[in-house]
DNA sequence: TCTACTACCACGTTTGAAACGG
DNA sequence: ACCGTTTCAAACGTGGTAGTAG
């Protein structure tokens, strides 16, 4: 059913404190499952891009997850970071990517912090949660607190729950990270495939201008249909099968369903041409412990087959409304045509004024060395509200992706425990929690 | 010349205060 | 006065495109 492979090198039994409490318990029992998985994996296949911009771009599809398994009372911290899929710089040759170098020296790490944070396990899981308003920005200056990342560059999201009661509380916590390999992406700063700017326009509504059909003005050719669910895909090849190298047979999902038993190939393993060209709807499941240092320890292995309730094609979610606050800006553009004049609505933010909750961490970790962490939290409930430090935010280089793996019965990969106070729990920047 | 990036544009959607009606 | 619905415009999100820098 599922196998480990390629985890972590150092795994070892969990310490008894942490493997014996009800807490770690039910914490294995956390499930989280993709929305829109299928509309993922549309991108995925034809090799996810996503724009980055100086002032911050949204992501789309963006990130939305639902949650099971949570204790109802108790409250969670969900947060999101990005990590780079493999250590390449890319460019886009000849209709398919191919790697361009090294990459370059990651930017200061940022988490996004959902805006619901925290909240109770009922709340969490009574709905699907959304990261609508997660932005990315190529702006290492950035001070509106975007993830930060770099174009050309190859990147996943990582879930991480956080069972804590407050913001404070998180580096006492235990960590539980997930991934969805189907969302890994290309950071460009212009779209280059040309399919993948199709399938956006086609599926995201604020690009609907851009639709051929309606007023759409620019003769951009794109397909009318407005909908993916209910057609079958005009692309069929994932640019990443252009790519050379022991990929390049990579297995692909036959349908839908059934078991899968394709092989997740990480990067770094899979030649300088890594892309993951697989989808991988369903993963295996693993968790970790309380990491000692550059290691990971996972703890025992759940088998928690299919997601109980994938979520249904078409279905609409609910619409949430969070707290989040728009940061107030003069004017978005130079050039703006007028807009009728009328008696001016005194807006008030939807929230307290500030900015996105976004934790940043840098990582002073170097090799051998546990890193005194900075990290930054913008909060929309009081402006500019650091809760924590910046400290020495020099550029780190991400790891490969130990997580990547084979055999997926699960909805998500489950990196497993990690508490959020240890410095190099794995050497990732995120959970380089210092102080808050 | 090529590639990556930026600024601007014109479109559409989202949002929430104001207006309105019961 | 209260509450729910509708209206409407500012704010925002989007990809295209031209221009620029290296």
């Amino acid at each position: 059913m599922q196998s480990i492979r390629d985890l972590k090198p150092n795994f070892g039994p969990p310490p008894q404190s942490m493997a014996a409490g009800p807490d770690a318990y039910m914490q294995g029992n956390i499930r989280l499952t993709l929305e829109d998985p299928d509309l993922w994996k549309s991108f995925h296949d034809l090799g996810t891009e996503m724009i980055i911009t100086k002032p911050g771009r949204r992501m789309f599809p963006h990130c939305k997850i639902n949650l099971a398994g949570l204790i109802p009372c108790a409250k969670y911290i969900l947060l999101v970071d990005m990590v780079p899929v493999d250590g390449f710089r890319y460019k886009w040759n000849k209709e398919k990517w191919e790697v361009a170098g090294k990459a370059e020296p990651q930017p200061p790490c940022r988490t996004y912090l959902h805006p619901d944070s925290p909240a109770p396990g009922s709340h969490w899981m009574k709905q699907s949660v959304s990261f609508l308003k997660l932005k990315l920005t190529n702006n290492t200056l950035d001070q509106h607190g975007h993830i930060i990342l770099h174009s050309m560059h190859r990147y996943h999201p990582r879930f991480h729950i956080v069972q804590a009661d407050d913001l404070f509380s998180v580096r006492w916590s235990v960590f539980q990270t997930f991934t969805f390999p189907e969302t890994s992406f290309t950071a460009v700063t212009a779209y280059q495939n040309t399919s993948i700017t199709k399938l956006k326009i086609d599926h995201n509504p604020f690009a609907k201008g851009f639709r051929e059909e309606g007023t759409n003005k620019k003769g951009v050719q794109t397909r009318v249909q407005p909908a993916w669910r209910n057609e079958p895909r005009y692309f069929c090849r994932s640019a990443y099968e252009a790519y050379d190298g022991e990929e390049g047979d990579m297995p692909k999902r036959k349908e839908a369903e059934g078991i899968k038993q394709e092989h997740y190939s990480p990067g770094p393993q899979s030649g300088s041409t890594s892309p993951p060209g697989a989808d991988h709807r369903d993963v295996y499941n693993t968790e970790q412990l309380v990491p000692a240092p550059a290691s990971y320890q996972p703890q025992r292995v759940h088998d928690f087959g299919k997601p109980p309730s994938p979520p249904q094609r078409g279905q609409q979610p609910q619409r949430v409304r969070t707290q989040q606050l728009r940061v107030p800006s003069p004017r978005r553009r130079h050039g703006a045509r007028p807009r009728r004049l009328k008696a001016p609505h005194t807006r008030a933010p939807p929230g307290p004024p500030g900015l996105p909750r976004v934790l940043n961490m840098s990582m002073a970790h170097q090799a051998g060395k546990p890193g005194v962490i900075g990290h930054h939290l913008y909060s929309p409930y009081g402006p500019e509200q650091p809760l924590g430090q910046w400290s020495n935010p020099g550029p780190t280089q991400y790891p490969p992706p130990h997580h990547l793996t084979a055999d997926y019965t699960t909805p998500a990969v489950h990196h497993g425990y990690h508490h959020g106070n240890v410095a190099e729990w794995s050497q990732y920047p995120l959970f380089s929690y210092s102080c808050w």
